[in-house]
DNA sequence: TGCTATTATTTTAAGCTTAAAATATCTTTC
DNA sequence: GAAAGATATTTTAAGCTTAAAATAATAGCA
């Protein structure tokens, strides 16, 4: 145990504070919101490209197939309405292409394009490396710490319904 | 150290690899949007109100005074429209009130007024409970192995430059 | 078949956000 | 005191984002 997990045991006996939740919530909103400030710019000053775009064409190659309008909002933890402009604007620029379901006329399916592929293997290396540098400081027991703390956060988000109190 | 820091460690002797840093960042990123999103909802249904409205009014609190429109820009980490659109926004409604410096005519000041100031205890009650809720399921240990962890990467994105590489 | 409910997507209106240019004011320097 | 540079803020144009309403199509069922 670190010093300072040490000298909060010893305050209150293992149960934290309201106000450490608060402390480690406006953290982490700091250090999330520097480090996507700084993608964004590197995306646009080098790329001439935008977040929601690289995110679009991520969870396309991700999935390495079509997705629907649907699955895309899901997987973007966006709205629907978002994905229909982000996706015609990608579009337009000829990075991906919406097929018409032929099962089903309400379902397009949005694909990369060979050009968007190209691109976006060249941006997600470039992406890498700004990543792997902001957390270069960070040792690997620092880094499985992050980790075991953020999954059993995600899984008491997912355990508690979004409207709750 | 725990068993996944531990196997971490064994196969690569300490260095994290930079898919590591990827997911940690993807992990982070996901962690902040759910909350963030699931506190923009609440402000939006329980009080009418809106996240950057909140940030402006609680960056003031906490400065215990009016902060100019320079000051508040660079707190929340917006670009100095952005604020003047919030501002002017928070004013119509009666929260804050912007105050000439007798002094540089250039130089606005924002302060809470009264309703504000009342709005806003009611506002920050509500939310720190949101914020204790989602983070009760993490024990003291954990928190600040996180926060000890979050302060590393501060430092690390303070000490290197905005538009490197 | 026809009626109802559900599902997939788009549209709309409003607000948020940014970078870059513009405006207004202050400070420095000569 | 006038010119040049710096600083504080606003404006502008474009894109992002959302919730809610609208549109269109499918599915279930009497």
């Amino acid at each position: 145990m670190t010093a300072r997990a040490q000298a909060i045991e010893d305050k209150h006996g293992g149960a934290p504070l309201s106000k450490d939740s608060l402390r480690l919530w406006l953290k982490l909103l700091t250090c999330t919101s520097v480090i996507e400030k700084r993608v964004r710019g590197r995306l646009r000053q080098r790329f001439a490209t935008t977040l929601p775009r690289f995110d679009v064409l991520a969870t396309l190659d991700h999935a390495a197939g079509p997705l629907t309008m649907g699955q895309l909002s899901n997987r973007l933890l966006v709205s629907n309405g978002n994905v229909t402009g982000l996706v015609a604007r990608l579009e337009a620029e000829g990075y991906v292409s919406r097929i018409a379901d032929a099962a089903d006329r309400r379902t397009f399916y949005v694909a990369l394009t060979p050009k968007g592929q190209r691109d976006f293997d060249e941006l997600a290396a470039a992406h890498e490396g700004w990543i792997e540098d902001m957390f270069q400081s960070l040792e690997a027991g620092e880094m499985a710490a992050m980790m075991e703390g953020l999954d059993r956060l995600k899984s008491a988000l997912a355990a508690a319904p979004g409207d709750a109190r």
